[in-house]
RNA sequence: GCCUCAAUAGCUCAGACGGUUAGAGCGACGGACUGUUAAUCCGCAGGUCGUAGGUUCGAUUCCUACUUGAGGCGCCA
């Protein structure tokens, strides 16, 4: 008897009266007096479950079946028939039905058959995956991450595995994590007293990295069109429904390319993600329309249709200062842009996601592109309505002198990046490059508003629990 | 890191201007009914009111500290 997913059932590949097995999670049991229960099986291959009807005459059917409770893992035999209820059209009509493992105590069982708060099933993270909401964001999580190597694999890019684990500490994305294995009770010290990294086990001080982009920059000028795609850190104490301490970035990079096609490859790879999702997770996209944001589905539609808007940062000010709204935070050329006024932009002036370009170099990493104005950089944000920037990037500055002389006015010392130099001294070439936070991407598309329900475990200030 | 809010049943919440037996819905459990499907109907159980102090004759309620969680801001993806 094959083995089947709950997916290839409600498929119509297996044709009607095959002889199927199907294993998986009780999602709920019905009995009726007629003689015969109804469980729903799911197996986390789709949205749907299967319906297995079990009669009374099966002969664990006092002892199993009657004690069945949501979750109790089970292994069913049966035909595949069509569904004389409403509802399915398919059903199982169950000839032996094993239980692996029942569930203990249902009453106080944390996933119980009723509506939980994100909260509550946070704190119980290894357990929620059975619930339809992380269910159906964790399969869209894996659509999206396959649509972007789908998306740049067929364009040309190499996929590089850059390291985790770095020495420069001046990568200017934010707070890093330590890595060391000295004693931290009893660490060794030099002749001035102070910790001695020598000894450590990378002989120096080393982190994890806040981005995979400057060493990814190294094999783009060789094998022109590339990408990381993995997990990044940073220590920031950050308390926001966006920001993790762990979490997984795309960053294509693309040689001879100058910022205007950084930003075409964003949203191709974008559109191509969001047309992905509705194809490939109409269900899943359904149970978030109905149940956290009704306008998730035709939000999608849209982008892919429209083209993102783009606006440079000088116009985006005008914009800003032209609409007459009042703002908490001070609003002029140069300033940093607060989130409030990047929300109100995208969301209220545009009303979709917006491309900003161009920003103040002073706001800006050493490594953007100075303009020929001298005072703004080739650097791009994607703003998305509602979860806010899910894309910086840039073109990144090639000549050595303006690069040189731009780290030196930002306090990094060139020794300490001189292989980062080295490539603007041995064939350097105009080069521009992203990142995607991909729980800020899946966010945005499932309208599910924190990104610690969007990461299987979410990594936050005090919080490394499971 | 800053600001604000919250913590009462397995879950989501209500509540008492300090006073005898702290309530509801959902879930669980039991029963009725039914090719059912968020089933429906009836019933039952379930609480150290986050922790530690303080004020008081008396605190779950007021005060303080702590812990945990959430939201906003900053940092960014």
């Amino acid at each position: 008897m094959t083995v089947y997913s709950v997916k290839q059932l409600m498929s119509e590949e297996v044709k009607v009266g095959s002889e199927v097995c199907v294993r998986g999670w009780v999602r709920s049991r019905r009995d009726s007096k007629a003689g015969l229960s109804f469980v729903t099986l799911s197996d986390g291959s789709c949205f749907e479950a299967v319906q297995l009807v079990i009669e009374s005459k099966l002969a664990n059917y006092e002892s199993d079946i009657l004690n069945l409770t949501k979750d109790c893992a089970i292994i069913a035999h049966g035909t595949l028939v069509a569904s004389q209820g409403g509802g399915q059209k398919f059903e199982i009509q169950a000839s032996k039905v094993e239980v692996t493992g029942f569930v203990e105590s249902p009453d106080t069982y944390p996933v119980s058959p009723k509506r939980h708060t994100v909260e509550y099933l946070r704190e119980h993270a290894h357990l929620r995956i059975r619930t339809n909401l992380i269910s159906s964001v964790m399969r869209i999580r894996n659509t999206v991450s396959m649509a972007i190597h789908d998306y740049l694999q067929s364009n040309g890019f190499y996929w590089v595995h850059t390291p985790l684990i770095t020495a420069s500490d001046c990568e200017g994305a934010g707070e890093l994590f330590k890595v060391t294995t000295l004693d931290l009770a009893n660490p060794p010290r030099d002749d001035k007293g102070k910790v001695d990294f020598k000894q450590d086990f990378f002989g120096r001080e080393s982190y994890l990295t806040v981005s995979g982009q400057l060493n990814v920059e190294t094999y783009c000028m060789g094998l022109s069109k590339v990408y990381t795609f993995g997990p990044t850190f940073r220590a920031e104490n950050s308390n926001t429904t966006r920001h993790l301490a762990e979490f997984w970035m795309v960053e294509p990079e693309i040689a001879f390319a100058n910022l205007m096609d950084n930003a075409e490859l964003a949203q191709g790879m974008l559109k191509h993600v969001f047309k992905t999702v509705l194809n490939k997770n109409s269900d899943d996209m359904g149970f978030f329309a109905q149940f956290i944001d009704q306008n998730v589905v035709t939000r999608l539609e849209q982008m892919v249709n429209d083209d993102f808007e783009m606006i440079t940062y000088t116009d985006a000010i005008k914009r800003l200062e032209n609409s007459g709204k009042q703002f908490e935070n001070p609003l002029y050329w140069g300033v940093d842009m607060a989130s409030e006024h990047e929300r109100y932009l995208c969301e209220e002036l545009i009303g979709k996601p917006t491309i900003v370009t161009n920003y103040p170099k002073d706001i800006k990493a050493f490594y953007m592109r100075q303009n020929e104005d001298g005072k703004t950089v080739a650097a791009m944000d994607i703003l998305a309505p509602g979860v806010g920037e899910i894309i910086g990037g840039a073109q990144r500055e090639e000549r050595y002198d303006i690069l040189h002389a731009r780290m030196t006015e930002m306090e990094i010392e060139p020794e300490a990046l001189a292989w980062y130099l080295d490539l603007r001294r041995f064939g350097s070439a105009p080069h521009a490059g992203f990142g995607l936070g991909l729980e800020r991407a899946v966010s945005y598309i499932t309208g599910v508003q924190n990104v610690r329900d969007i990461i299987p475990f979410p990594r936050t200030p005090k919080n490394a629990a499971f």
